[in-house]
DNA sequence: CCGCGGGCCTGAGAGC
DNA sequence: TGCTCTCAGGCCCGCG
C-alpha cells in the first residue's frame, strides 16, 4: 500500500493498542518476508513495552523498553489489523481460523492490552527489523533519509537545496527518499499537479542559480504538504490492500486529481486531458496544461 | 551522478 | 470455468 499517509493511518491506529502495551506472545508465522526475520525475533520481543510508536518516513519504529527499536515497513502490500480479545477469543483461538482470508498473516502480536495486531502481506515486500536505539540513525535504513514533509524544518530552501543540480525529472527528484521522505507514486503525482509542475521538468529548476529556492519550489513544498495532510486526514488511499486497523477504507482515492485518471478532464477544467507516461518504469499521471 | 532494467512476491483484472 | 498476460502504492542492485 503504503505512502507517508497510509503508514501514518496505520501508526495512529495501532497506538491505542501497543504503546504502553507489553508482548505478551509474539507468533513469526512466516519468517521469510522481505528480509528473514531474525531466529530470536519473538524471544526479542516477548515480554517487552512499547514505550512509543513512531514514523520515520514509511518507516513504523516502536521503541522498546529492551532498548531496541522493532522498525517496520509496509512493502506494497503491507496491512496491520487489530482484533479486539474478549468475547471468547483467545490467543490460541486465532490460530485455529486460518483460511483463505489470512494466509498471509505472517507475524502476530498479542500485546497485554487485550488486543491481538496482525500484519499481514501477502506480496512479502514488508519486513520488520529489530536495531538498538542508539544505533538507529546510522542504521543503512535511516542515515540518508531527507527530511520529513510534514516537519517543521522542511520548507522551500531544504527542497531547493537538495534539488539543485540534479539533472534528473521533479517525478524522480520527489520519489527519492533521500530527497524527501514518504512520497511514492501516488502522491509524488498529486503534488505536483497541486503545484502545476511538470513531473518530467528538470530538478534543478526549483533552485536559482545559488541553489535558492523559487517560486517554483514554494508551490511545491506547499502542494506536498497539502496533499499528504489532506491524504491523513482522509484515512489514506486505499487502491487495494490498504485498510485502517480497524479494518475500514481510507477515502483519498476519491480525491486524486491525476492519479489513475487517464483520459479524464483535469479538474481545474483547463481543457487539459490526464496524461499518462512512463518514468523510470511506472506510471506517472500529470495534465499537460496546467503542469508546466 | 544518472537513467534504465531487472528482481523480489502475489493477486486482480482484462482479453481470449 | 480457465488460461495467459499485464500491472500494482516500494526498494535495492548492477549496468553502461
Amino acid at each position: 500500500m503504503p505512502e507517508l499517509p497510509e503508514v501514518e493511518t496505520v501508526r495512529r491506529g495501532l497506538v491505542p493498542v501497543m504503546e504502553g502495551a507489553r508482548f505478551r506472545k509474539v507468533e513469526a508465522r512466516r519468517p521469510d518476508l522481505r528480509w528473514p526475520l531474525p531466529r530470536d525475533f519473538a524471544k526479542r520481543l516477548e515480554r517487552q513495552t512499547v514505550t512509543g510508536l513512531g514514523r520515520r518516513a514509511k518507516y513504523l519504529l516502536a521503541d522498546l523498553s529492551s532498548g531496541e527499536v522493532l522498525v517496520m515497513h509496509l512493502g506494497m502490500s503491507g496491512s496491520f489489523r487489530v482484533e479486539q480479545n474478549g468475547a471468547g477469543r483467545t490467543p490460541g483461538a486465532y490460530y485455529h481460523e486460518r483460511s483463505k482470508a489470512n494466509a498471509h498473516d505472517h507475524i502476530v502480536f498479542h500485546m497485554s492490552s487485550g488486543a491481538t495486531v496482525i500484519f499481514n502481506d501477502p506480496r512479502r515486500f514488508g519486513f520488520m527489523k529489530l536495531i538498538p536505539r542508539i544505533a538507529l540513525a546510522e542504521d543503512p535504513l535511516m542515515r540518508a533519509i531527507g527530511p520529513e514533509p510534514l516537519g517543521n524544518e522542511f520548507d522551500a530552501a531544504l527542497l531547493a537545496d537538495a534539488c539543485a543540480g540534479k539533472k534528473t525529472s521533479l517525478k524522480a527528484a520527489l520519489s527519492d527518499q533521500h530527497v524527501v521522505a514518504g512520497l511514492g507514486n501516488i502522491y509524488v503525482c498529486e503534488a505536483l499537479h497541486r503545484a502545476r509542475l511538470s513531473p518530467k521538468r528538470r530538478a534543478s529548476t526549483i533552485a536559482g542559480r545559488s541553489g535558492a529556492p523559487n517560486e517554483r519550489a514554494a508551490a511545491l513544498v506547499d502542494g506536498i504538504q497539502a496533499v499528504l495532510r489532506d491524504a491523513i486526514e482522509a484515512g489514506g488511499s486505499s487502491l487495494r490492500d490498504h485498510r485502517r486497523t480497524d479494518g475500514e477504507l481510507g477515502l483519498f482515492q476519491h480525491n486524486f486529481r491525476v492519479y489513475d485518471r487517464e483520459g479524464a478532464a483535469c479538474p481545474r477544467r483547463d481543457g487539459g486531458k490526464i496524461r499518462r507516461i512512463v518514468q523510470g518504469g511506472r506510471s506517472t499521471f500529470y495534465c499537460p496544461v496546467c503542469q508546466r
